[in-house]
Formats: structure tokens, C-alpha cells, sequence
RNA sequence: GUGGGUGUAGCUCAGUUGGUUAGAGCAUCGGAUUGUGGUUCCGAGGGCCGUGGGUUCGAGUCCCAUUACCCACCCCA
């Protein structure tokens, strides 16, 4: 037997309704909001991944697809969706034409990592992208259209936004940290020491007990923001509030992708395990220009589809349709023929064996069909086909011409 | 990559200090006097007990290895 490789899952009902069901109204909610729909390949180029999500990132040092295809390029299964729609908005020269552009997506990622509760290999996420706009009122909204996305499911969250600064405070603070850090390298955990080098902020994420207590005393991002990025924050969240958008400010919140800048937000649940972030994202102002195109402000954020759906109920399929049956032989070919025409209209389910009238009716109603249409010897001498309504609990005889239509 | 847990029927699981034909519930199919469903009752089919070694007169049960899944660390959606 041949099983689906580790951490890759089918997708099978009732899944797929749910699935099917938060893509459609996410959609909905996004183009509200003025944002359309793209679709970017599932295979990019490596250096793609390299230079966006950034080579010190876990993702890309060690949770990527990556091999070398026949034509000796190397490529790269997708980790996350921002990567390639910058690529696309570069590309298809979006970022000279100016403006703002708001893109969606959604579609399936690829990591290696060890699965567990809420993480695949293969997963899916629904994103979004606005390319041009610098306005903190982009922030919000974006933070507002996710919210709303969020709601709409009845999903319960706890939404933590922070600030990461940008070129202008980030890198002179990161000199002070690192500074403060290799004071107190000794004691910090493995992870931690190597975060020194690779991304000495992330240490603010680490969640050992005694890192945490040697950096209560470190340079705090917060205090030595530049005056926009300051701005900009505050901007945001006192927005949030004017709208009554609870938020908890979350000074180690950290984004694991190397391209965000100022605002970084992320929606977490308790019900979903440890893996508890169901959505995440942030402004990249830098992001475009790195990938070589004109220097364009961006913001975005993904929704982790699994992990939603985890928290959404379904309500029970009503019944519909119609079930189809012959308790003659003669009949069979009939109840065939009938069935084609009635799907013009309607679903339909045919049972292809006679069976005794009982047995139609037990598995219509299993099957959760509304109606159950059986013709048998006293229906096929009239020409008539007997449907009964498993709901109203009526019955009657109708002409099959009629029943066709 | 590192820990911990679990593999017995399609699904959820029992299975005694090792003992002869491996069980239940759910699901499936059939039946309960002639063509009326969801409830009930009766019956049937369905198992290389994850895989490979070992101990033993005898292994689902004990030991070793291996593999898959789950959970957690790391990290992220």
C-alpha cells in the first residue's frame, strides 16, 4: 500500500465543504476590501525564497523543497505565498506603473518540518498583498479585513500586534543588542547564541525561562524607534482602539520571515495547540526593492486555512435531491434515463440495483437525499414514477414525462 | 534534527499473571410474513493483532530492532 507522505493530507469531505466554504467567503471579504485575485506557481526559483524570506530565516535554512529539476536550475516547492507575488508584481511591471495594487491568494505551501498538531508539510494559506500603499491606515485596514475574515467564521482570537521598526532605527538598534548579547552569551541557550549571528531579535522570541530573565535588562526595540516608525505605530494602534479592536501589544512578537518591517500583527487561538497562530503578517516596505524592483511599500498577511478550519463547525448538511431507484428489472434502464434528464436541473443520485422499497428508502435517507423516486412494477405498467418527500413524509405518483422535466 | 506516546475489523477501542476457535460498539449488507426510511430486534460478512527477529511447549500479550502515525521542542500559518 502506498500512503500520502508524511505530513501531506487528502483533503476529504466533509473537510473539503469546509475548505470550499472559507475560500469562498474569504474571497468575498477581500474583494470588498478591493483586493483581486492571483494565481503564482507552486514551483519557484530558489534564490526567489533566498532573497525574500531571507537566508538566516528557519524556513529557508532548513524547511524547504528544494531540488535541482532536468534542467539543472534549482527550484523550490513554495514555503509561503508573499515571496511569489512580489516576484509577479515586479515581473508584470506593476511596481512602475505606480499606484496601489491589492492582490489574494490562496493555495497550498510546502515545508519540511516535523508535522504535528496544526502543521503539515503540505498546508494551505489564504493571503493577501497591497503593493504602493504607505499609509498606517493601510495597516489597519488590513488588520480590519482579517478581523472581519476571522469574524465571519466565528472564530475566537486574541489579535498581538507589535513594531519592528525599519532601515533607518532597526539596524543601529540590532548593533546595541548585539552588543548586550555577546555580554551575556554564556548563559544564553544554544538557539539563543546562535541567533547572535544569525537574527540577534529573534532571541526576544526564545521561550527559555533563563534567556528571558538575562535579557530583562536589553535594549528594547520599542524605546529607540525613529520618529516615523514611532508615529506610524502609535497611529495604529490608537485606530484599533477607535474602533474598539482589541489587541494586546506583544514586544516579542517576531515575525520568523526576514522581509517585515514596522507593523507585525498575529491572530492566535488557544484552541489549536501549541502551533496557536492562525493568521500573521506585517508591512515589508523594503521587500520589493530587494527583489529588484522599483521601491514600493507593501503589507500583507496569510491565513493558515488548516489550522482555521480546525475552529470552524459545521452546521449539518440539509437534505437535497433526489434519489432514484427500480424494484423491477425492467425498470432499471428507465430510472437510468430519468436520472440523466433530472440532473439537468437537479442533483440526483441513481441506485443501479432493484432493491425492495424499504431498502431504497433506508438508503436514500442515509444518503441525505430529500427526495426518493422509485418505479416498480405497478409504476412501470402506468408509466409513473413514485417519489416520496423524506422530510414532509408526503408521497404520490407522478407521470414520468412530467418527473422529467 | 531531539524527546515522549500509540499501532488489534472500514472507524473508536477491549483483550486478565503468556494458554487453544481474537472480542465489543459504530458502520456495511441481509432479515423481522406481500411495496414505506431515521428508532428497535435478529443475523451475516469483514483481522498476516504495523513489519522483522528473539525468548517459550505455546506470543496480540514478554525482549530487541524497524517503520508509520500522534503530541511536544525548534520554528511558523
Amino acid at each position: 500500500m502506498i500512503n500520502a507522505l508524511r505530513g501531506m493530507k487528502d483533503i476529504l469531505p466533509p473537510q473539503n465543504e469546509k475548505f470550499e466554504y472559507f475560500i469562498k467567503n474569504a474571497s468575498k471579504i477581500a474583494k470588498n476590501y478591493g483586493f483581486e485575485y492571483v494565481e503564482t506557481p507552486i514551483l519557484e526559483e530558489t534564490n526567489l525564497f533566498k532573497r525574500s524570506v531571507g537566508e538566516s530565516s528557519d524556513i529557508v535554512g532548513k524547511e524547504m523543497y528544494e531540488f535541482v529539476d532536468k534542467g539543472g536550475n534549482s527550484v523550490c516547492l513554495r514555503p509561503e505565498g508573499t515571496a511569489g507575488v512580489v516576484r509577479s508584481f515586479i515581473q508584470n511591471k506593476y511596481d512602475r506603473a505606480g499606484g496601489v495594487k491589492r492582490f489574494f491568494y490562496h493555495g497550498p505551501m510546502f515545508r519540511y518540518e516535523r508535522p504535528q498538531k496544526g502543521r503539515l508539510r503540505e498546508f494551505h494559506q489564504f493571503g493577501v498583498e497591497c503593493f504602493g500603499e504607505s499609509s498606517p491606515y493601510e495597516d489597519v485596514n488590513i488588520i480590519l479585513m482579517l478581523k472581519d475574515i476571522l469574524d465571519f467564521f466565528g472564530i475566537k482570537y486574541t489579535l498581538k500586534i507589535n513594531t519592528l521598526g525599519c532601515e533607518k532605527c532597526l539596524p543601529p538598534f540590532r548593533e546595541n543588542l548585539v552588543d548586550f548579547l555577546t555580554d551575556i552569551e554564556e548563559g544564553l541557550c544554544d538557539d539563543c547564541k546562535r541567533r547572535i549571528k544569525t537574527n540577534p531579535i529573534r532571541v526576544f522570541d526564545c521561550k527559555n525561562e533563563n534567556c528571558q530573565k538575562l535579557l530583562q535588562n536589553a535594549p528594547r526595540l520599542g524605546s529607540e524607534l525613529c520618529d516615523e516608525c514611532k508615529e506610524s505605530f502609535e497611529f495604529v494602534k490608537s485606530k484599533l482602539d477607535n474602533l474598539g479592536v482589541e489587541y494586546e501589544v506583544d514586544s516579542n512578537l517576531v515575525r520568523g520571515l526576514d522581509y517585515y518591517t514596522k507593523t507585525a500583527f498575529e491572530f492566535v487561538s488557544k484552541d489549536i495547540g501549541a502551533q496557536n497562530a492562525v493568521a500573521g503578517g506585517g508591512r515589508y516596505d523594503r521587500l520589493v526593492e530587494f527583489l529588484g524592483g522599483r521601491a514600493t511599500p507593501g503589507i500583507g498577511f496569510a491565513i493558515g486555512i488548516e489550522r482555521l478550519l480546525d475552529l470552524i463547525e459545521i452546521e449539518d448538511d440539509k437534505k437535497e435531491g433526489y434519489y432514484l431507484g427500480a424494484m423491477d428489472e425492467n425498470a432499471l434502464d428507465l430510472v437510468f434515463e430519468i436520472a440523466n434528464k433530472k440532473r439537468k436541473k437537479e442533483k440526483v443520485a441513481v441506485s443501479y440495483g432493484t432493491k425492495s422499497l424499504k431498502a431504497h428508502l433506508k438508503t436514500a435517507d442515509k444518503n441525505g437525499m430529500r427526495y426518493c423516486a422509485v418505479i416498480g412494477e405497478n409504476e412501470l405498467k402506468e408509466g409513473k414514477i413514485w417519489v416520496k418527500d423524506l422530510v414532509e413524509k408526503k408521497e404520490n405518483l407522478i407521470d414520468i414525462d412530467k418527473f422529467k422535466e
